[in-house]
DNA sequence: TAAAAAATCAAATGCGCATTTGAATTTATG
DNA sequence: CATAAATTCAAATGCGCATTTGATTTTTTA
């Protein structure tokens, strides 16, 4: 019914990444259960033992499941053309992570809040491969729109500015009706004007220091 | 030797405050053990029940010991006269916001960073009591700053940035060490020199969008 | 289709941790 | 000083949850 060419064994490790990787973004590593991960699969306690070895493995495939699931959903470099001015693509690369973490399926992102505030460790090795090469390249748009004459620390800082927005996004819906920092509901569940805030806001701040770097 | 005027019971009893606020902030409520809470501060494993009844108790006992003795140390106002520009008293209550993050030893926004991440709700009663009215003078600082045509949205979402940027720091200093967040320490370490990013960073971005709302 | 392998299942095991207990010790009271 | 009350303590209790077990069912293989 689901999924065609796929055998039952497929279908049932399927549905536990999938319920899984919700249950992680929502809980957290320690706060999700395995019992809750396999009544939202619709398979018995002892599947993740026998498909996954243990509730650390589940972790880091079902991070792994949802990472690959987002990844034509939401292009990194925001699908702008190379020939795109630094500040455009900037620009890009903002509205696209924005959207990603406003984005009730996407996972990735919710769990990698979770890690940053609780680390387990557990996610070192793929966030490493996965997370840091669109850092990086995020570091060298940065220092094209701050001018060559911008120090390491002054990229890293605006690095912090940009992520920490985009993150604040998902810090907002985690707190919605939770006081006192709820918001109103209309204002957080309009991804797209927050995004065009946060770009807007950002490269203001960003231009600012570049003045301020010229003289 | 540590308190005058302090009874035997008085002391065990801050004592455990002392090390459950520490902990608390590090590793949140779930993860915090009153084993581990206990032995560092010298207690016996019953003290927690004895003097708090339990660690739901503990813990919001802990945040309000945590932010009463920050209370002089870090102003909400940032120290600054009425008389000042809106803003300037913007740049100073952000300042301030982002130098109590920055210290080791201020623990109640690390709590409350964790609280973002894994509510579990047993502080929003005092949250709203003394965070609250700090969270409405700066909705009036940037609705100054934003000039009287600003919607409420474009505040929310300036706040949004602000606050993001500021509890970026912690979930940088909380990721210290680990891939692929990590930063050059000396970055990191600098609070000042970042605190004065954030301002110039946040003043630029505010600016720019009071600019187009003119319009 | 029969035997073997894979996958599912309900129930048991074991561990970590919050909480309780009741005895021992210290502090306050008259 | 003697008695009561408050505080500390080591050990026990009980619960939630990850993991294991061994039996049962389903799928694959030849």
């Amino acid at each position: 019914m689901t999924n065609l060419k796929t055998t039952k064994s497929e279908q049932t490790r399927n549905r536990l990444l999938t319920a899984a990787s919700r249950i992680f973004a929502e809980k957290g590593f320690q706060e999700a259960t395995i019992a809750e991960i396999c009544e939202q699969a619709k398979a018995n306690i002892a599947s993740v033992n026998y498909h996954f070895r243990d509730k650390e493995t589940l972790y880091l495939e079902s991070w792994r499941f949802a990472f690959n699931q987002e990844l034509d959903l939401y292009p990194p470099d925001g699908g702008l053309m190379d020939d795109a001015s630094a500040e455009q693509r900037l620009a890009g690369r903002i509205k696209s992570l924005v959207r990603r973490m406003g984005d009730e399926n996407s996972y990735s992102f919710a769990i990698i809040h979770k890690e940053m505030a609780q680390p387990t460790r557990l996610l070192a090795d793929i966030l490493e491969k996965e997370i840091n090469p669109q850092r990086l390249q995020m570091f060298a748009l940065l220092k094209e729109c701050l001018g060559q004459a911008a120090s390491e620390r002054q990229i890293q800082y605006c690095h912090a500015s940009i992520m920490g927005q985009c993150f604040q996004l998902l810090r907002l819906k985690h707190m919605q009706g939770a006081r006192p920092f709820r918001s109103h509901p209309s204002d957080l569940s309009d991804i797209k004007a927050f995004a065009e805030h946060v770009v807007q806001f950002s490269l203001a701040g960003i231009q600012a220091i570049r003045s301020q770097t010229l003289n």
